[in-house]
DNA sequence: ATGAAAGCGCTAACAG
DNA sequence: CTGTTAGCGCTTTCAT
């Protein structure tokens, strides 16, 4: 065994170097009530000498908070996204808004993944808590709409928040699917397309139907016919875009344009078209959903709404930090902006 | 506040239900010596009915161990990466091959951002150790290669294992990036090329150093000449490989292939090269250094070095782990197979 | 406004 | 082989 390792500085050398008791310094670093500024000074003066940072392991033993954040992830569609290296960056973004919010106020997010189809989900979710005890937990698509989850969770009186999910229990955020959706169709048909092909995200997922929705309106508000021949059933993946898009192309009267509800299955879309002989965006426009770094670097690349994934796991982090800290989260339920990035995949429909 | 949590099963509740001490019960957990099957298999089924799971706080506070990993990785790069949207999957591959890896043993790697060039990267770290009480460290590049890092981790006496830096203190795991050079040198050379471009990473990653030299040797045992005007400066970013290809292909004697040190700086070249009205790869062949996402999606999708990002992470947290149990770490400074991935960007030269 | 005492859930060291 | 005791570093509750 290693020899033990030089002693760490704790709270009881900082109240030593300060002249004051182990409750004060306590006071001090949780911006507690009752501490004299004279003495407050003097005890961040010896936590700085010293380089004291509070243990997060004493601090979740001794009082109610553990200052932990965890986040829920798929499992099985981050491990294929990472093996595939397709360059989907839902991960990152979340770690870019999540963890540097969490810094900003002294937590950490943990990441962890769990099987929405497990039957174990269960116990997984439990067992994670059990062994973090954290105050807050972040679900991401689709673990927000699944009720074994956000009922164990309620039950367990943890506060939790949903991204991507509307109108569930606990904190929400997400962005306005439908609006998306039709702000992207309405970019269409103001370049002069009157037949959209639509092709939805797996039904697993509350935003897909969100999507859907928006680009009905659409239709519905620029008083173009809705035929449902031009909605295709995907689920996300490139395979089922591949298929989506056949079907779609091999309609009698074939749309001029697609709204895809993921990048994955406009690439794929981009791909069947170009095998097809079509021209992008010369005899198909293609718009998609999600805006991952490849659609940049497509030929052409691809128009799409971008989902702000960091700035809702920031704002997610920061509801359940507020919570923790006992502060009343006024609006339990937000919706942030997205962004239509038009790039080259979109443009007037052939004569 | 909120009312009292549900009081969480302990090893308490364990105890009583398999109607033996505490300590049998922490015994059975950790796999200690002397306990009787009978017993073991007693407590193993209090713990499944009561689907307890052990506290890590409480385990860090009691014992010297805290199953935590923390890896450290370059806070401006993951950053900058990460707000670029460019599709940079280090952290990916590093969580994939890292925080699955943790899972196995009942450890969780903690994702920690630190900025090597700042004044107080000591202290940010020692806060950091302080806070958490990992385990192991895992240092990503250029971490490894700071003496700042690694001096003080040596110093607390905790164990860490660099990623990508050759032969320096603690553990080491890594590919060979100079056979990595030579062996893409190599497929250019078979391929007909007599004048060979190196674009280098940033002098501060000793890895860059070993890539130059496997260029180096390649040109050697092939019997070429070694043209120090064919080896450009770069630093691993999108705009250092612009004005390196610029160079390049300002010689009078232009090179008929390229091999940067990085994605981003091939992404350039390839961009130099087409604005300038060559064709990839029939009038320039480029080959890549790291292999992430985009690579795939360019036109022509290029030929890479792949990073073996995963499984030198998983490596590194199986070397701590081991580490962490006691166990010898036999061999302390692996190398892990790299691949080559050909491509489109890569052909004969033009006669 | 400050301090003292108790205990969180676990492991280490020692008894038996 | 098994149980008992004493903390780990902090926060809580209660005194002062």
């Amino acid at each position: 065994m290693s020899p033990p390792r030089p002693r760490a500085v704790t709270i009881k050398h900082v109240a030593a170097e300060a002249g004051v008791s182990l409750q004060t310094v306590s006071r001090v670093i949780n911006d507690g009530p009752n501490v004299r500024d004279e003495i407050k000074n003097r005890v961040r003066a010896a936590i700085d000498k010293l380089g004291y940072v509070p243990s997060l392991a004493a601090r979740r033993m001794g009082g109610t908070r553990s200052y932990l954040l965890l986040a829920l992830n798929d499992r099985d569609r981050t491990i294929d996204g990472w093996r595939s290296g397709d360059g989907t960056d839902w991960v990152d973004q979340m770690l870019l808004g999540g963890m540097l919010k969490c810094a900003e106020h002294g937590y950490r997010m943990i990441f962890e993944l769990v099987d929405t189809h497990d039957a174990r989900v269960e116990r997984a979710i439990s067992g994670a808590l059990a062994q973090l005890h954290p105050d807050g937990v972040i679900l991401t698509p689709p673990h927000g709409d699944n009720p074994v989850i956000t009922e164990l969770l309620a039950k367990l009186k943890i506060p939790f928040a949903s991204i991507g999910s509307e109108g569930g229990p606990g904190f929400t955020v997400g962005m306005d699917d439908a609006e998306a959706a039709k702000v992207a169709t309405d970019h269409l048909i103001s370049l002069g397309h009157r037949r959209i092909g639509f092709i939805s995200g797996s039904e697993e997922y509350a935003l897909s139907g969100a999507r859907l929705e928006g680009y009905r309106r659409a239709l519905r508000s620029a008083g173009l016919a809705e035929d449902p021949a031009l909605v295709a059933g995907g689920d996300f993946t490139f395979a089922s875009g591949t298929a989506a898009t056949r079907d779609l192309l091999a309609l009698a009267k074939r749309p001029t344009a697609i709204l895809a509800s993921s990048d994955q299955m406009s690439l794929a879309a981009l791909q069947v078209a170009q095998s097809s002989g079509l021209q992008v965006p010369r005899d198909l426009s293609i718009v998609s959903f999600d805006d991952t770094p490849i659609v940049k670097f497509s030929t052409p690349a691809l128009t799409a709404i971008r989902q702000p994934i960091a700035p809702m796991t920031a704002c997610a982090a920061q509801m359940l930090i507020c919570a923790a800290n006992g502060e009343p989260v006024t609006d339990t339920c937000r919706t942030l902006p997205f962004e239509l990035i038009v790039r080259a995949s979109s443009a007037a429909p052939p004569r």
